[in-house]
Order: C-alpha cells, then sequence, then structure tokens
DNA sequence: ATAAAACCTAAACCTAACTTTATGTCAAGA
DNA sequence: TCTTGACATAAAGTTAGGTTTAGGTTTTAT
C-alpha cells in the first residue's frame, strides 16, 4: 500500500493530477483509511494502464469508461478489447501520419541546406528538380500526395 | 488570388480558422482590398507549411516566429534549417514512443483475446508466460521496460 | 506535546487553439 | 437600386487537462 506522495514519485505525476484522476472516476473504489487515500496493487496497475491509454490519445472521459467496465467483471471483456483493437488502429495511423510529416520535414531539411550553400533561396522551387538526390524525391513526393 | 472562403474550402479549414492564423501572425503582410483579404501562392504556400508544422507538433508560436523568419530574407536560413532539424528529430522520438505504445496495445489484445476464449481474467497474470505467442512476449517486454 | 510535513476538499484559475456572437461593411446578381 | 451572401472586427465563450489557492485535518518526528 502506497500513500499519494509515493505513487507521485513513483510515476513521476504531480499529486495533483493524481487527485483529478481519482476525482474524474480513473481509480473507482480506491480505499481510504480516515480520508487517506490508500493506493494499493489495483491502483498502480490502473495507473500503468492510464499512462498507456493516455499516450495512445485516448480521453479521460474514455479512460473512465474503460476503468468502469473493468469494475463489472468478464461480461465487459469484449468492450474492453474492442476499446484497445480501435486504440491499435488508431496508433498505427497516426504513425503512418507522421511517416509523411518526417518525409516533407526531410525534404525541408535538404532545401534548406541547399538554400544555404549557394546563398539564394530564389533558385529553389517547391518542386522536384533533377538535382534532387533519389531519396529527398521519394521524400518530397511522398510528403505532397 | 483566392478569398478566405475558397482557401477554407482548400485546406478544409473554418474561415473563423483562418482569420485567428493571420491575427496570430501566420499569415505576414498578406494583401487586402478595401479590408478584404486575398490570398495569394505565397499566402497558400504558407498554409501547407503550417499544416506540416501543426502535425509535427509545433505551437502557433513558434510557427509565427518561422513566418517572422521568412519575411527577413536569407540572413534566417540557419534557423529556419534549424528548426526543421528539430522538428524532425522531435517526430522521430514521437514515432519511436508510439511503436512502444503499440507494442502494449498488442499485447492487452492478445490478453483479453484469451480472457475470453476462458472466461477468467484472473488465469492471466500481467507477466509473460509460457504459452505466450513470441510476438506477444516481445511485444509484451517491449512495452513494460 | 508540539511543530512540521503530508494529507484532504472545493473552487478558482490557467493555457492553447479555436469558435461563437454581435455588429457592421462590401460586392454581385435580379 | 436593393437585397442577399460573403466579408470584416472585437470580445466573449469553449474544451481538455490539468494547477493553484485557501482553508482545514492527519501523521510523523522530535
Amino acid at each position: 500500500m502506497y500513500t499519494i506522495g509515493q505513487v507521485s514519485e513513483m510515476f513521476h505525476l504531480p499529486v495533483s493530477t493524481l487527485r483529478y484522476y481519482d476525482k474524474e472516476g480513473l481509480l473507482p473504489n480506491i480505499e481510504r483509511v480516515s480520508g487517506i487515500r490508500k493506493f494499493g496493487e489495483r491502483e498502480i496497475e490502473a495507473l500503468r494502464v492510464i499512462e498507456c491509454l493516455k499516450k495512445s490519445g485516448l480521453e479521460i472521459k474514455q479512460i473512465k469508461q474503460f476503468m468502469q467496465w473493468c469494475t463489472e467483471g468478464s461480461a465487459t471483456y469484449p468492450k474492453r478489447k474492442e476499446l484497445f483493437e480501435t486504440q491499435k488502429k488508431q496508433v498505427e495511423e497516426e504513425i503512418e501520419r507522421l511517416n509523411k510529416v518526417l518525409d516533407m520535414l526531410r525534404f525541408k531539411c535538404w532545401y534548406y541546406g541547399e538554400a544555404i550553400r549557394d546563398g539564394n533561396e530564389d533558385r529553389l522551387s517547391d518542386l522536384p528538380t533533377p538535382d534532387m538526390p533519389e531519396d529527398i524525391r521519394k521524400a518530397y513526393l511522398h510528403s505532397h500526395q
């Protein structure tokens, strides 16, 4: 059993954030001794899941829903699985999106590298040129779809 | 030359957002004819760059700074290049982070798949087991670093 | 026993990035 | 010419995800 201060250190989360999560229903039925929260293994695991779901882009409200399902036993397994499947798809799409952004950034880095080399931005248009390296050309085309 | 309404359709951005961007200094020196904004090629390209920089996680203030540099000529090429290099690193790190999240999500999907199959969550602990498929085991270990 | 540190709540505050509202001007078609 | 729709501004409102503040209780160390 941990106090809120110990958990705060374990997860590098401000105490105020942990209280906020509790208030929002992310730690259902947390035990209290004379008003003071006692974090057990269940809450620690909940916080690990919260961390993951937050990183995957889920909102607090939806995480609350998930935690609610967890208190409802095995009847909600399919719902919980579906949530993770949905988030998996979301994250996969986000990674794809970011790879395109990365290609445009690569192109821009090359572009300014050239511009600095010959001190004239105007020489370069925003179009593929014959002297553009093959990987940059590819990045350019990919990012301009 | 386009009106704000036409640009709104081109970029699928509300008119109010375009006005907001202008107010925040993201479209420096945009031409106006009797008070009405005229979007030229410069503004269209600016909006493409804004789109990319936003997706890469940059704040409006920083994008404003970049647009300011663009009005200051070749002296700011190195600063602009540096900005793109920084964002490139940021996005690369974000992708790496998301790949870890993905591994945890994969593990959770498998976990609930098993739990549904034999109707008992308690059978499964949050630890690698011998019957865990190799790729899931890998995902698990990766996500629990 | 007492003081400091850690805990508690409710409510106000904060920030980013927009959006809405209220009010007014401009331009193109009937 | 008149009306309607697109444009304009300033200022207030919105949302998420917290953080801060004010005022009080509990625990811990001396």
